[in-house]
DNA sequence: CTGAAAGCGCTTACAG
DNA sequence: CTGAAAGCGCTTACAG
């Protein structure tokens, strides 16, 4: 018979009440353990837990959102979770976000930017209650808006300026710095850059710094740019371009890169050159370490940025909202890593 | 001093219809044209509509959906969402759910199956109007109980003996057996098949069968297992698969694969003879379409898997709750691609 | 130790 | 054309 009872739809909090001889407030209090200061016999909450039970009692969870005002749940906002690097750190954030006591709840924001509103105003309404945004150009105003509502905010892997909250950055910079000089040292001088064409605003920043810097010491880099979409002469492009190149000993990878350019040449004819370069990987491409001859790689430091999230995060819900939020920029410095040891070199 | 007023944190129907001079119903009506049957003049719903947005108005959505009794929310819950094929088939249904209304939302029910029980304690509490759930091994209990609160539920990429609801799958073996054949009539006939050591049972299943099938017919077919996380002597050991069988003259990727496959024998010695083979790979990836030599694809159908899950389980929200669900299994058929052209090939 | 009541912010009949 | 009222299912003071 209890059966029978499951299956009339939706047990609300009041047929467990009956079911137990009490009232309703004995029943929440019972279920919400945190709330009860020896208010209710053991024997009670014991009784209710195991009636509720029985009849898969599942508490509305808008009633107790609509009541309390919180949800327990975090947008975790990104234009497309197929890439690696969101859907990894959506990952780590999530279990962060456990700890807490909180649910990462992913939305892919897509491509379009006219269903955005529509996913904004749904979201807006104090569904979550809290955010971490990768922000994407042609929503800027509405990020604005959100801000607005004093809701917790964390931007991560793009800084727009005029928004003013936290952001978790990477430093593609020193990544790229780094890698080159790791390979400076071991003696290569000539060194190609092959990238991913991005729109990565974060990232043509650093790059394009990156150069200045390089120009600046008089290290010549060449580069090499696959368009994110390869095209059927996108093979060609490539291997063209390592056949220009003889001289070229050293490869530094953008993120993306390696493996595309890889693919490529594994069905290309140039593949043989490549085995007697000297690689560095930019990438969080787990199968590299394992690689002979092996490749030295540069990992976006995942952990860390998930770190520096949900603590900024964490500051914000717990904060009264009166307290105005630290607002400022953390740039999380990627390591480098000697494949196979795993030695962590200091800068 | 409208500004002032967006900065007081929460915007209530209450505060428009004061701003308006009109009561909260006549709001509410306004603001959801749907509802409206020439009740409220135009002009009023005009001013309205103008008032809650200079105010910045957000419907608290927890209050909306305790009354209607509906979120328009979709759970997409998977293991893992950086798997591809997981992330690719989430902004599909995005697509789809949008054009009905709803928002997807995804959910990465992670390896810790208690964490599981955590989530769907707090996603069965009616914040979903339905469920896209990818099962998998020791959380069928719980998916038992979700399906006897009778709301929509349709499972895809892993069939569960005993849960008695939809299911929609890719035929694995239908695609193995299409690219042989493809070959086969090509005229190879030493063929090997590339697979990730995979626990996805669905796949395994069709595995075995085409492995059966092709025996019964004497074709006899090499495999390569690759683990599914590379160690140290994984790359050795796909380089020595190679060595040792130089009788092979084409190859069959299962999904995962090709990519993990040339990455290694592109920095191993034995890439030039990859080149010479006739490939088919069963995977979604993209840039496979472009490379030289060509490439035979046998493509996952995720738009097909796409619309086959949202037909039925828009038939289930739309159908009477009494109306008792057509339960049953869809086996949707990969089909085959030659790379360049396109060229869909009938069975 | 337990119950009655208010109220979170909406929508939807219903009455005017 | 518009307003008053009920109620969705909870939690939280408060009263006993």
């Amino acid at each position: 018979m209890e059966v029978q009872e499951s299956m009339n739809q939706k047990i609300s909090i009041k047929d467990v009440a009956k079911k137990a001889g009490v009232c309703i407030s004995t029943v929440s209090i019972a279920l919400n353990k945190s709330t009860n200061k020896g208010l209710i016999s053991q024997v009670t909450i014991e009784r209710i837990r195991d009636i509720a039970k029985r009849l898969n009692y599942q508490p509305n969870s808008f009633a107790k959102s609509l009541r309390t005002g919180r949800s327990g749940l975090i947008g975790f906002l990104v234009e497309d979770i197929s890439n690696p690097f969101y859907a990894k750190l959506a990952s780590a954030l999530e279990n962060q976000a456990d700890q807490l006591g909180y649910t990462l709840v992913i939305t892919n924001l897509g491509k379009e930017r006219k269903n955005f509103q529509r996913k904004m105003k749904a979201f807006n309404g104090h569904l979550f209650d809290a955010f971490i945004i990768a922000p994407i150009h042609g929503i800027y105003p509405q990020l604005q808006a959100l801000l607005t509502t004093k809701r917790p905010v964390v931007f991560f892997d793009q800084f727009v300026p005029g928004l003013n909250s936290d952001f978790v950055l990477t430093d593609h910079f020193h990544a790229l710095k780094l890698g080159t000089m790791h390979l400076i040292k071991k003696g290569y001088s000539n060194i190609a850059l092959i990238k991913i064409e991005s729109n990565n605003q974060q990232f043509i920043n650093d790059y394009t710094r990156y150069m200045r810097v390089m120009k600046s010491r008089d290290k010549k880099i060449s580069v090499l740019d696959i368009p994110k979409h390869f095209a059927n002469d996108t093979q060609k492009r490539i291997i063209h371009f390592f056949d220009k190149h003889h001289e070229i000993d050293a490869l530094i990878f953008a993120p993306g890169a390696f493996a595309k350019t890889m693919l490529s040449l594994g069905r290309g004819t140039t593949s043989s050159f490549i085995q007697n370069m000297k690689i560095v990987a930019y990438d969080n491409f787990d199968l590299l370490k394992h690689l002979m001859p092996t490749i030295t790689f540069i990992s976006t430091p995942i952990e860390e940025i998930c770190l520096s999230i949900m603590e900024k995060l964490n500051a914000k819900i717990s904060a009264n909202h009166e307290v105005l939020p630290n607002v400022g920029t953390i740039k999380v410095k990627p390591l480098i890593i000697e494949a196979v040891n795993y030695i962590t070199l200091k800068e």
